[in-house]
RNA sequence: AGGGGUAUCGCCAAGCGGUAAGGCAACGGGUUUUGAUCCCGUCAUGCGGAGGUUCGAAUCCUCCUACCCCUGCCA
């Protein structure tokens, strides 16, 4: 194979599959996305998806999804759902048919039996309490539980005592017979199958045992034939003890782990524990809240598949811990929103402006393109008139240096349309500009004004044509790089305040009547937006996706 | 002397003994009927620290330091 024919290498895990094939140690890839559906998926989810199926991919090799689903108190078929069509989503196929480990519970019991008979496991009769003592510590050996020793067929026997259900839960389990003395605790004689009088959401009633994610994962893997298993650096440890299974049981082949670390992203939580209290408390609306970093929120805000992958092909995989900028996450949707979105204009806390010189009752359509660069996006129309609406923050009664919007007595070009001049500040009792009469030149149509310049360019909309909409702005969810810094005070402590701001007088260009929920848009100068679910004819609801870069703002903050 | 890991620019990350890629951010400048986009430029004599090996070290060796993970019948 010659160099331009290997396929350049993006990560470590790339590396080592190039070595495998090369080595002919294997002859395709399988590689597994392997979620407990114990919740919804989210942003740190999406890298170990890209990861995953995008390996096999580029190998040309296949990646299963399979549901960890050996614990059925915590999961439930509402995460099944949802994690199938976020990975669907994201733009990914599995191999065959959905797996569940629960699919494997029959092997694994046999496995199991099969370990028993090898004398190398044993069901042990001490309290979680007990084997907590008997464990040891971190810097001290534990020791053997009274029960290590019993026989075979003792041993058998009361496994299927056991499996028949006449056992409560806690009064015993399985443990592999390994080492009470090893330095890796993992290895300290493990549980591998534990009772549970729980109705699974797969198997229902069939099962009163439930095998451990260490006794069910690696074999698993094996059954499926997966190549190479990678999981996240937590489960460095449990290495050893995976290889240890795969040695002592007749698997039908032999998956080999590796591991990256999980992605960290700042000014947000990933923990599913966190992501789930922030649902149960109802610091946000659901699950697919635009504010979380679950893919349904994401999805909901405005983001694209296309660009959680570039965002994931942006950080990497490596071993190392590191906490991503969010920044990164937003130049990924912006990147592929401002090649793709239609623009549009969108007036979010109007002003009313009044032409004194154009005829009451007038109206113009003028056509204008959809995207600056992309002829292929067409074209739409907008209404002018008399009264129009631009934005309060594009006027100031005196303009500051460098301004390039309205003031009083200076001229701005409404785009796409004519360049106008503010005569006169309308004021309410409290002193507050409430409209701005203006003139309009009619001779600057798709024309520079002759004789003077205007400021710059703002957006505006017909008041008569436009539509009322609400519109949303999100923001970062927490108002602090790490909420979960400070281990004396809680990350709810941190939640930003203004992570949501709702806008209900805003209004919209006419075209934009017909609208679908996740449409998304570029409404010019203001940023990106999606429509939102909650979205009606009648009454349009926008998400703000992410603003557009702003160098205005910096220079105001300087 | 518990075990297992990781340290390259503000953030992510290439690099695999031959003399520090790239992206994000930042900062200058140009184009622009979006203060957007786009374009151009600047941004590590330095690779956690100290020694050592070598003609040559981010890459090899030794020691040290910091941080992460592990004592669920969770995954």
């Amino acid at each position: 194979m010659s160099k331009n024919e290997t396929v350049k290498p993006t990560n470590f895990i790339h590396q080592i599959i190039e070595q495998d094939l090369q080595e002919q140690r294997h002859d395709r890839v399988v590689t597994r996305f392997p979620p407990e559906p114990n919740g919804y998926l989210h942003i740190g989810h999406a890298k170990s998806i890209c990861l995953n199926f995008g390996t096999a991919v580029k190998y040309a090799g296949e990646c299963n999804l399979r549901f960890d689903d050996t614990n059925p108190e915590k999961e439930s078929q509402e995460y099944i759902d949802s994690i199938i069509e976020d990975v669907r989503w994201l733009g990914f196929e599995w191999a065959g048919e959905v797996r569940y480990t629960s699919d494997y519970f029959q092997q694994l019991y046999d496995w199991a039996v099969h370990l028993i008979q090898q004398g190398l496991a044993y069901v042990d009769h001490l309290s979680a309490e007990e084997m907590r003592q008997y464990r040891g510590t971190l810097t001290e050996p534990g020791k053997n539980s009274p029960y290590r020793e019993r026989s075979v067929e003792e041993n058998l026997a009361l496994f299927e005592q056991m499996k028949s259900g006449d056992l409560p839960e806690g009064s015993c389990s399985l443990r592999a017979k390994i080492d009470m003395a090893a330095a890796n605790i993992n290895l300290r004689d493990p549980v591998i199958y534990r009772i549970r009088h729980a109705h699974h959401h797969q198997t229902g009633n069939d099962w009163c045992i439930y095998p451990s994610y260490d006794f069910a994962h690696g074999q698993s893997d094996a059954i499926e034939g997966v190549t190479h298993s990678i999981c996240t650096l937590e489960f460095e440890d449990h290495r050893p003890l995976y290889e240890w299974l795969i040695q002592n049981l007749p698997v039908p082949c032999v998956p080999k782990q590796y591991e990256f670390s999980r992605l960290e992203l700042n000014y947000t939580v990933t923990s599913k524990r966190k992501l789930k209290q922030l649902v149960d408390e109802q610091h946000v609306s659901g699950w697919n809240d635009p504010r979380m970093p679950t893919i349904s929120g994401l999805r909901r805000r405005g983001y694209t598949p296309a660009a959680i992958r570039q965002f994931c092909d942006m950080i990497g995989v490596t071993r190392s811990n590191g906490v991503v900028d969010v920044a990164m996450l937003e130049a990924a949707i912006r990147e592929d929103l401002d090649a793709n979105s239609p623009r549009a204009m969108c007036v979010l806390r109007p002003l009313k402006i009044t032409l004194t010189n154009y005829v009451e009752g007038e109206e113009e359509w003028f056509e204008l393109p959809a995207h600056p660069k992309d002829d292929s996006l067409g074209s739409r129309r907008v209404s002018f008139g008399r009264h129009i609406l631009i934005e309060q923050e594009d006027f100031e009664e005196v303009a500051p240096k460098k301004w390039k919007r309205l003031a009083t007595g200076e001229a701005v070009r409404l785009r796409g349309a004519y360049v106008i001049r503010c005569e006169e500040v309308i004021k309410n009792a409290e002193g507050e500009v409430v409209e701005l009469l203006c003139t309009y030149d009619p001779a600057t149509k798709g024309a520079n004004p002759e004789g003077y310049k205007a400021n710059g360019v703002i957006h505006w909309v017909n008041a008569e044509r436009s539509l009322p909409c609400e519109v949303r702005l999100y923001d970062r969810l927490f108002s602090v790089a790490d909420p979960e810094a400070d281990k004396t005070r809680t990350f709810l402590d941190y939640l930003n305040p203004e992570s949501l701001v709702t806008l209900t007088e805003a209004r919209a260009e006419p075209g934009l009547a017909a609208v679908a929920a996740g449409d998304k848009f570029q409404f010019e100068r203001m940023g990106y937006f999606c429509v939102d679910s909650d979205s009606r004819p009648e009454r349009l609801v926008f998400n703000r996706t992410v603003t557009l870069r702003d160098s205005w703002a910096k220079i105001q903050g300087q």
